[in-house]
DNA sequence: TTATATTTTAATCAAATGATTAAAATGAAT
DNA sequence: ATTCATTTTAATCATTTGATTAAAATATAA
């Protein structure tokens, strides 16, 4: 019972989860998710109630994992802020290479409903009280980094790891070059990322 | 006649822009477009005779106006690489702050049909021979630009403007900063993606 | 004005969609 | 084996949604 029970429900779970992630909330039906998941429409309902609820338990836990990784690299005190960025970058690009829908996914759940979710994570405070920050600051006060919004310092670093992986599409349709290649170039940046931060960084 | 039937196409058009761009289309109806434009929802149908083909229109014309800058900038033989980088980060800047929502509408919508839309568009071939294109690799054949795969030079440039108006959303939520001091922050981009870009190019 | 074409409306359709129900099947406990 | 609770199914709802139709209103031309 127990087990039979999990399973099933797990089985709806990880269909939703691949159907979501890849149509978001309007575009999937639920009747796409009781197919992928192989069960009758009606268990999706007995299980979660609603179309929404399960997309908000899908959404939970796939911006509680996604986020997890921020405050293990940000808040250690061992780390420099170059090695953090580096750990960042490459803890990133492996998390969206393996999971390829989930960046637009995210952002645009985010935007449909900005204050519904996030809020619920509560990273905020965490990272704004991270070893990250102080060491930043210092940086900044010691004249070893530009005195710009560190606004733009998460916006760069964002937009460079983030970016590929919600145009893809449009490049490759752009540019001819087929996914798996585009990937394969992705890659790439888990070097060239930090190195271009610290380029960056060195502009007066 | 000609002048009322115009402007019931235009009202019908204009409201389909603003709900297609703001929901996307499968999160629109086509009730919502009939109470924006404030028409019976029959016109939309006798004009454009379904969501879809409506649909079709305003995308082809969001993407050939936002693709228009790309071959009059980067065409141009009197402006360097460095300008080029400077005019198209201005432009596409601006652009994209007076339509905040076009970023993602147009992104998302080639991610769920890679092929309709780009190819009608004819953009690759007239950027593949641009004069950019043509400064860009004499500037590798003389060393003054690493020989990186130029994907990440396009890709870097793109992310560093456009990331910012996807991203929005979720980073003011998650910093609090208020969507007017965000865009405020984002313009200080103008100035400073150009430099930043330069200091890329320099890394080896 | 009258006739004709165009535009708009109200009513309605058929299909899709999220959800519920009552009954059947299955499993666990006594 | 019988009872009881849990899980699953098939059938069905009520709404929503994209689209159509026939008639009304309006404009155009004669």
């Amino acid at each position: 019972m127990l087990d039979k029970k999990l399973s099933t429900e797990q089985k709806i779970k990880e269909a939703a989860r691949q159907v979501f992630l890849s149509k978001g909330f309007a575009a999937t039906k639920t009747r796409d998710i009781s197919e992928a998941a192989d069960i009758n429409l009606a268990l999706l309902n007995y299980y979660f109630r609603s179309k929404k609820k399960l997309f908000d338990i899908i959404m939970i836990e796939t911006l509680q994992s996604f986020s997890s990784g921020v405050i293990v690299i940000f808040d250690d005190e061992r780390t420099t802020i170059k090695e953090k960025v580096s750990l960042f970058v490459n803890h990133y690009i492996d998390l969206l290479t393996q999971n390829q829908n989930v960046a637009p996914f995210i952002l645009n759940a985010v935007r449909d409903n900005p204050n519904e979710y996030i809020s619920r994570i509560g990273i905020l405070d965490r990272v704004k009280k991270s070893v990250f920050i102080q060491q930043f600051q210092e940086a900044v006060t010691k004249n070893e980094v530009p005195p710009i919004n560190p606004v733009h310092f998460i916006l760069n670093l964002m937009s460079l790891i983030v970016f590929p992986f919600i145009a893809q599409p449009m490049i490759s349709v752009f540019s001819g070059i087929p996914k798996e290649s585009f990937f394969k170039i992705v890659q790439e940046r888990k070097r060239l990322v930090p190195l271009w931060i610290e380029a960056m960084l060195s502009v007066k």
